[in-house]
RNA sequence: GGGCCCGUAGCUCAGCGGCAGAGCAGGGGACUUUUAAUCCUCGUGUCGUGGGUUCGAAUCCCACCGGGCCCUCCA
C-alpha cells in the first residue's frame, strides 16, 4: 500500500520555473500538488532554534499550512507534524542571531539554559516556543508538534542511529559523491554528547563494535566551539547521542512516514543538504524521500535578512504590525520559488499590502476593482485567509477600511473612527467588520511608531517649518488676521482663544471668507504653519488641542515668515 | 567552480507564442464648510544583450551580460 503512493512521489521538486507552468492560476502550485498525490499524506518540517527567528522563516509554515489545506480541499486525508531539532549544537549559526551564548557554543541547543528569564525551560524552548507561539495567530495548526530532545531519548532513533552505524561506508560515500565532502575512513554518522563536558558539536566517532562507539571530544574539531579532550566508549542509544543533520532528516522522514516535505533553497541547492538527505533516504534508510517544495526567501531591500546585521524585522515583532491575513497575503501571492522583496522601513510596503489584500477581497467578491487582476487571485484570497473554514464570500464581502486612510485617521485628534467608517460604508459596521477595523488600527498605529516614512507620520512642529517660506501674501494675511481675530482680550489680558474644535473651524471660515481667501488655501496655510505639510487633520480641533498662547505666536511667526520664533542659529 | 531565482514604466510586479499591461508614485484638472479621500486625465518602454525557431517571440531554444541568494546545519 504505502510502496504504492511512494511510487507516485517519485517526482522531483514541484517549483516549476515560470516557462514550465502551464495556463497557470496563481496558487496553482498547491492545487496541482494536491491533484498529483494519492492517498494519505504526511508534511513535515522542522527548525533548529538557534536564536531569534525574523520574518521571512515564516514563509516555511505558512507554505506548510497551504499545502495542508489543498490537500485537505482535494479529499486527501493529510498530517501536518513541525518539529524542533533542539538538540543541534549551538553553532556559527547561532552567532548569526544576537543570542548566541559564548560559553555554551557546541552544547546542545535544548541543554542551555533559557537567557530570558520567563519561564522557559531552556534556551531552545524559548525560541523555539516564541516562534511556534505565532503559528496559531497565523491560522497554522499543526497536528503534532515534536521536539527533537524528546524524539532522542525515547528511543524513537535507535533503530536509525544503528543502521546509520551499520552502514557508515555509504553514508561516508554519499558525503563524497553527492556533496564532495571527504570524511576519514573512520568518521561515523553520529554525535555524541559528551559526558565530560554536554557538548555534542565537538565530538567525533571514530569506532562501532555493534554496540558502542567510541568518541572523542577534540579541542580542535571546529572552530566555533572547543572540546575538552575527553574520551571513551558509550552506547548511543536513549538520548546519548543524536544523528548529524543529513541522517537525522532522513530519518525523521522513516519515522513519521513523511510524504511532502519542503525546504528553503539553501538546503535545496545541488549537491547540498537536501541531496544528501535524499541519498540517505534512499541507500541508507531504504525509503523514497518525500516531495520537495523548494522555496526562496524573503529579502529586505534586495538583500538577504539578517537578524544580526539589522536588516529585517524578527518575527515576533512584525505580526504587531501585520495582521495574519495580510502576512500570509505577502507569503502566498508569489510562487514558492520566487524570491519576496520587501521593505517595510520608512515605505509603504506595509499600506501597500493591505491594499493588495483588499483588492483580493473586492475581486473575489465581485466588486469592481481598478486593473487587471493577476489570475488565480481567488485562491490567493481564499488561502491567505487566517481560518481556513471561513465563509470566503462573507469574508470578501466584509467592509475594511483603507489601511493608509487609518492611519493618517488615528493621529486625528477626536475623531470618531467607528462613525467616520460607517459613513464611508454607508451602514453600521458589523461584528466582524469592527473586529476588521479594530485589527488595523492597532496595526497603524503600530506602523507609525515603527516603520512608517515620515510623510505619513503628522506632528506638530516644535519651532516655525522652514516650510512657511512657500506660503504667499495672502496665506501669510490670513494667519496674521486669524491671530487677530481670535486673540480677544480677556478679564486678565492674557490671550484667549476660540473654545473647541468647532469655534476655531468657524473663526477660520469667517476669517478667510473675510479675505476673500478660498477655504482650501487658508487650511493649507494652517497645516504648512504648524505641520510644515500641506494637508493634515481637521484643523480646528487640532488647534483647540493646542496651548492658545503657542497657537498665537506660531501664527504671527508664520504670517511673518518664520522671522519670528526660529531663534537664527541657521548659516 | 556548481545550483536556483530574477532582469518588462520612477517603484512593486502581472502577462509567458497573437496589437506592451496594471497598481503605486508622479504631472495636469475637477469638486469640497475643510483633512483623508473621491472623480477625470496623462504611459514609445532598446520587455537585459546577441543569435536561433516561427507566418508571428516580452513569451520557446542557445549563448552571453547584470543582480541576488545558496552550496559552511538560517529558509
Amino acid at each position: 500500500m504505502r510502496r504504492s503512493i511512494r511510487r507516485r512521489l517519485r517526482n522531483g521538486p514541484i517549483a516549476a520555473s515560470r516557462h514550465q507552468r502551464g495556463a497557470a492560476s496563481g496558487m496553482d502550485w498547491a492545487d496541482e500538488l494536491a491533484a498529483r498525490v494519492s492517498g494519505a499524506q504526511v508534511i513535515n518540517d522542522s527548525k533548529t532554534p538557534s536564536g531569534t527567528v525574523h520574518v521571512g522563516s515564516l514563509r516555511g509554515p505558512v507554505i506548510l499550512d497551504v499545502i495542508t489545506r489543498a490537500l485537505r480541499a482535494a479529499g486527501h486525508e493529510t498530517t501536518l507534524l513541525y518539529g524542533v531539532d533542539d538538540l543541534d549544537a549551538m553553532d556559527a549559526q547561532a552567532l548569526l542571531t544576537p543570542d548566541a551564548v559564548e560559553r555554551s557554543m557546541g552544547v546542545p541547543l535544548a541543554h542551555i539554559p533559557d537567557q530570558v528569564n520567563d519561564g522557559h525551560a531552556s534556551y531552545a524552548r524559548h525560541h523555539a516556543q516564541t516562534f511556534i507561539d505565532l503559528f496559531a495567530n497565523l491560522g497554522i495548526h499543526p497536528d503534532r508538534y515534536y521536539w527533537m530532545s524528546d524524539i532522542y531519548p525515547g528511543g524513537a532513533m535507535d533503530r536509525y542511529i544503528r543502521t546509520a552505524l551499520d552502514r557508515a561506508h555509504v553514508v561516508r560515500d554519499i558525503y563524497r559523491r553527492v556533496s564532495n565532502v571527504q570524511h576519514p575512513d573512520t568518521w561515523h554518522p553520529i554525535l555524541v554528547i559528551c559526558e565530560t563536558c554536554g557538548k555534542v558539536g565537538t565530538t567525533i566517532v571514530t569506532k562501532w563494535d555493534g554496540q558502542r562507539v567510541f568518541y572523542e571530544c577534540r579541542a580542535d574539531l571546529v572552530a566555533w566551539a572547543t572540546g575538552c579532550g575527553s574520551s571513551g566508549w558509550v552506547e548511543p542509544f536513549g538520548g546519548r547521542a543524536k544523528l548529524p543533520w543529513n541522517l537525522e532528516w532522513a530519518a525523521q522522514w522513516s519515522l513519521f512516514g513523511v510524504t511532502i516535505e519542503p525546504c528553503g533553497k539553501d538546503l535545496a541547492t545541488a549537491g547540498g543538504s537536501r541531496d544528501r538527505s535524499d541519498a540517505i533516504a534512499r541507500e541508507v534508510f531504504e525509503r523514497e524521500p518525500p516531495i520537495n517544495v523548494a522555496y526562496e526567501f524573503l529579502n529586505i531591500g534586495g538583500r538577504k535578512m539578517s537578524t544580526s546585521k539589522g536588516r529585517g524585522a524578527a518575527a515576533h515583532q512584525i505580526v504587531e504590525v501585520i495582521p495574519p491575513d495580510q502576512l500570509r497575503t505577502l507569503f502566498i501571492r508569489p510562487r514558492p520559488n520566487h524570491a519576496i522583496e520587501f521593505d517595510p522601513e520608512g515605505t509603504d510596503a506595509i499600506p501597500r499590502l493591505f491594499d493588495e489584500f483588499d483588492k483580493l477581497a473586492d475581486a473575489t467578491a465581485g466588486r469592481p476593482v481598478k486593473g487587471e487582476m493577476a489570475p488565480g487571485y481567488a485562491s490567493v484570497f481564499r488561502y491567505a485567509l487566517r481560518n481556513a473554514d471561513a465563509d470566503v464570500d462573507a469574508e470578501a464581502a466584509a467592509f475594511r477600511p483603507s489601511f493608509a486612510h487609518l492611519a493618517f485617521l488615528v493621529q486625528v485628534p477626536g475623531a470618531d473612527i467607528p462613525t467616520k467608517m460607517a459613513d464611508e460604508k454607508g451602514s453600521a459596521l458589523d461584528a466582524r467588520e469592527l473586529a476588521i477595523l479594530e485589527e488595523r488600527r492597532v496595526a497603524a498605529r503600530a506602523w507609525l511608531d515603527a516603520y512608517a516614512p515620515d510623510r505619513a507620520r503628522m506632528s506638530v512642529r516644535e519651532s516655525v517649518p522652514d516650510e512657511v517660506s512657500t506660503l504667499d501674501d495672502a496665506q501669510r494675511m490670513f494667519l496674521a488676521t486669524l491671530a487677530d481675530a481670535v486673540n480677544l482680550p480677556a478679564a486678565g489680558g492674557s490671550p484667549i482663544g476660540p473654545a473647541g474644535g468647532d469655534a476655531w473651524q468657524a473663526a477660520i471660515f469667517a476669517t478667510a471668507a473675510g479675505l476673500g481667501l478660498p477655504p482650501g488655501r487658508a487650511f493649507a496655510a494652517l497645516y504648512v504653519a504648524f505641520l510644515g505639510r500641506s494637508n493634515g487633520p481637521r484643523a480646528g480641533w487640532l488647534l483647540a488641542g493646542l496651548q492658545a498662547r503657542f497657537v498665537l505666536d506660531r501664527l504671527r511667526a508664520a504670517a511673518a515668515g518664520g522671522t519670528m520664533g526660529t531663534a537664527g542659529g541657521e548659516p
